[in-house]
DNA sequence: GCCCAGGCAAACT
DNA sequence: AGTTTGCATGGG
């Protein structure tokens, strides 16, 4: 009933709860409460992995991106001087596997936003909208369902005229969001921004937490952090390795960048 | 009150 | 084709 991944490489905290994914809550003694699409599941970093209450072994290989060795990963981006301080401020940090269409809508939701309200949101799509699958407990919810939802009350704004276009194009076929893991990277980003409310950021958000695809450094749309820290071009080390490179570099930046204006 | 938050679309030069 | 502005909402 439940599973036992083998990795030292893996910080919850930063890895579930920093902005890839909106549904993990952090419980009681290093515990924690996630739902992945109509999966409600607990998770606990353990001494040489993670304990995880479902016992789908190959989907939370996929999930958690298992296979990729990222103590390698980070070797290589170490011979940077500001990756390898970024490499050791967010140590344990991967990047999910995420579900194409929750991935979608919850970084149309994330615009202009930020994570605490963004989480919000998206628990009350999900309570309005989603199956039931628990006490308290929903999935996320469906195209079919999104595509036509008065979405007036979960407190979205003017994303909400986003979310039933995007649920209306990956409803009526418009956009096939399974196709775009055989597309070449500027396709598939193409295919996203016929989406309103669906800009280049939001796009490579989409390609990285779902896709694995990371448009970096050829677009480059970290912005601030890239004109900081590397205003000549990328160190050569990066090559390959765009998508956790800038996952680490986004982190680095946000506590810096904290740490300058006085916040947690 | 003010500013900001993993931006974007529309309206401007 | 580049730059500015309005947008809903809640937390610090």
């Amino acid at each position: 009933m439940n599973y036992f991944i083998e990795t030292n490489y893996f910080n919850a905290e930063l890895t579930l709860t920093g902005g890839q994914a909106f549904r993990w809550r952090r419980l009681e003694n290093d515990r924690y409460f996630g739902i992945v699409g109509s999966r409600a599941v607990e998770l606990k970093r353990e001494k040489n992995g993670i304990r995880i209450s479902d016992n789908d072994e190959a989907f939370w290989n996929n999930y958690f991106d298992i296979q990729t060795d990222y103590e390698q990963i980070v070797q290589c981006l170490s011979e940077d001087t500001t990756l390898r301080a970024a490499c050791r401020g967010a140590d344990g940090l991967r990047l999910l596997k995420q579900e194409p269409f929750e991935t979608l809508i919850s970084f149309i939701i994330s615009q202009n936003n930020n994570i605490k309200r963004i989480a919000g949101i998206i628990e009350r799509l999900c309570a309005s909208f989603g199956e039931k699958i628990g006490a308290d407990t929903y999935a996320f919810p469906t195209a079919e369902v999104l595509a036509n939802a008065d979405l007036n009350g979960i407190g979205a704004g003017y994303r909400a005229g986003y979310i039933n276009d995007a649920a209306r194009k990956a409803q009526n076929g418009e956009i096939n969001l399974s196709a775009l893991y055989e597309m070449q990277t500027d396709e598939a980003r193409f295919e996203l921004m016929k989406i309103k409310g669906v800009g280049e950021k939001v796009a490579d958000c989409v390609l990285l937490f779902a896709y694995g695809k990371a448009t970096f450094p050829k677009d480059v749309h970290i912005k601030q952090a890239l004109r900081e820290f590397y205003p000549d071009g990328l160190p050569a080390c990066i090559a390959g390795y765009e998508g956790i490179a800038q996952q680490f570099l986004f982190e680095y930046y946000r506590n810096n960048r904290n740490i300058k204006n006085g916040r947690k």
